[in-house]
DNA sequence: CCACGTACACCC
DNA sequence: AAACGGGTGTACGTGG
């Protein structure tokens, strides 16, 4: 049995094993917090939410008139209805319309149906490949994306803020099984950031007169808790000399001296890397570190060579199942050996008992690791083997919210948006500096792990430049 | 008209 | 109860 560990508050308790009154009280903790958030509320910037929606409307406009100038006629087969009118938001027509009016996938090409086998899946995933063979393609891609943006946000957050601009969204507390915080109503932590367009949005969201937004955020940090929890040497070493991980990995599997590589990306990032240094550079991001990024991401979820072999295809990699398989088993677990202990130690853990144990306690419940049925039990023990990352790290920042709430409320500061690892305050302007280093000194002190953890945090005016 | 299942897309 | 863990919300299509 593992000695025991002492909190910041000076709580003491036995880590890894069921305990039910240290999540109580963890959960309970983080709670004034939440309240707060929940008070408080984020700030909207009404007529640059309302800009950016006439914005994406013009853009549909262009996108919608441009993919019918090239579909003619064409109207959609109802099997109930006869022809109706082609509607380009609806999967259905596009199915009928690429695949079998079309037919851009041309001869012999296997379609994959959708999970119920209904039609063909148009997802912009399935399309993209397709944009080169009919011009309507793109447009009806870049339709869809659009219409995500308005449909989900542009459109719909002013209509929900209240009567001083602010949206106070709900934190529910009881509904994510790793203990997370969900977000309803409007679900604020799934607000864009991956696109150009979408990451605008962002933009919207602003600070109140005389003050300003102060975000940190924990870095990697479910990597960090695989760290502590499994003492994998290279994981340790990595974290211990502030290492990137992804690059880290990337020098192990390949054989590269790490200093190198980190310097070479230092240079070309600050445009001091001559033509032939660039490529070098290149090469080593898009063909080395990126499928060890890839495999570092997915190695706690679970990933198969399967869902390697599709990562790797979206980011214009094409590597064969057996070189994904290799890449994983071999090359991967070569270098992590004692993370693939851990894992395998969750799993059979998960399958004997039906149920597995973060690091402070929370205990989830994985029945299905226990059936015969062999897909069955996988289902149970990738949610086994990503539970206890998940989870200890949602436990670690519920700590954070709880030692900063009173720090808020001393400094006049008002907590709005937990966003799993990070957390976003709205600040008087004269405090800033000094409650986003308080902030940040917490979040990496809550919780004592054999590595440090490492938060950094940004002060801005809106939310796009955080 | 409404409730629901489905497919899809956004986040960490 | 698929193939990568955890979430929320939208439009479409269908059936009561």
């Amino acid at each position: 049995m593992s000695a025991q560990v002492q909190l910041f508050g000076g709580v003491v308790f036995s880590p890894n094993v069921p305990n039910p009154e240290n999540v109580r009280r963890l959960d309970h903790g983080a709670l004034p917090m939440i309240a707060a958030m929940h008070r408080h509320g984020i700030r909207l910037d009404i007529p640059y939410i309302q800009a950016l929606n006439v914005r994406i409307v013009d853009l549909q406009r262009g996108y919608e008139s441009e993919a019918r100038s090239w579909l003619g006629r064409y109207q959609y087969r109802h099997a109930k209805h006869g022809y109706i009118p082609f509607n380009i938001g609806s999967r259905d027509h596009l199915a009928q319309l690429f695949f079998e009016e079309l037919r851009i996938q041309g001869d012999g090409v296997e379609l994959k149906r959708t999970p119920t086998g209904k039609r063909e899946e148009v997802s912009a995933e399935i399309l993209e490949p397709y944009r080169d063979r009919h011009p309507a393609v793109g447009p009806v891609i870049e339709w869809h994306s659009c219409e995500k943006l308005r449909n989900t946000y542009t459109s719909v957050l002013p209509g929900l803020v209240d009567s001083e601009s602010r949206l106070h969204t709900k934190f529910n507390v009881t509904v994510a099984s790793t203990g997370r915080l969900s977000s309803s109503n409007p679900n604020l932590q799934n607000i864009p950031i991956r696109t150009k367009l979408g990451k605008e949005i962002r933009g919207a969201f602003v600070c109140s007169p005389g003050r300003v937004l102060v975000s940190a955020d924990m870095a990697q940090i479910e990597m960090v808790w695989a760290a502590h929890r499994s003492q994998d040497p290279v994981m340790l070493s990595v974290f211990r000399n502030r290492q990137d991980i992804h690059t880290r990995t990337t020098c192990e599997v390949f054989g590269l001296d790490y200093e190198k590589c980190a310097d070479l990306t230092r240079r070309y990032e600050a445009k001091q890397t001559n033509e032939e240094e660039s490529a070098a550079y290149l090469y080593f991001k898009q063909f080395q570190r990126l499928p060890c990024k890839t495999v570092g991401f997915g190695v706690l979820y679970g990933q198969t060579a399967e869902g390697l072999q599709k990562s790797l295809a979206s980011e214009g990699i094409h590597w064969t199942l057996e070189q994904c398989e290799k890449f994983i088993t071999q090359d991967f677990f070569a270098v992590y050996g004692g993370l693939r202990v851990m894992l395998e130690d969750d799993y059979s853990f998960a399958r004997r008992y039906g149920m597995v144990v973060d690091y402070f306690g929370r205990v989830r419940l994985v029945p299905e690791a226990k059936s015969n049925l062999k897909w069955i039990n996988n289902e149970g023990t990738r949610k086994a083997g990503n539970h206890p990352e998940q989870s200890s790290a949602q436990g670690g920042l519920k700590l954070s919210m709880a030692e900063l709430q009173p720090i808020c409320e001393r400094m006049d500061v008002w907590p709005l948006l937990q966003i799993h690892d990070q957390l976003i305050s709205d600040c008087p302007v004269g405090l800033a500096q000094e409650f986003a280093d308080v902030k940040t000194w917490v979040m990496e002190h809550s919780v004592p792990l054999s590595v440090p953890t490492r938060a950094s945090n940004d002060i801005g005016e809106r939310w796009m430049d955080l």
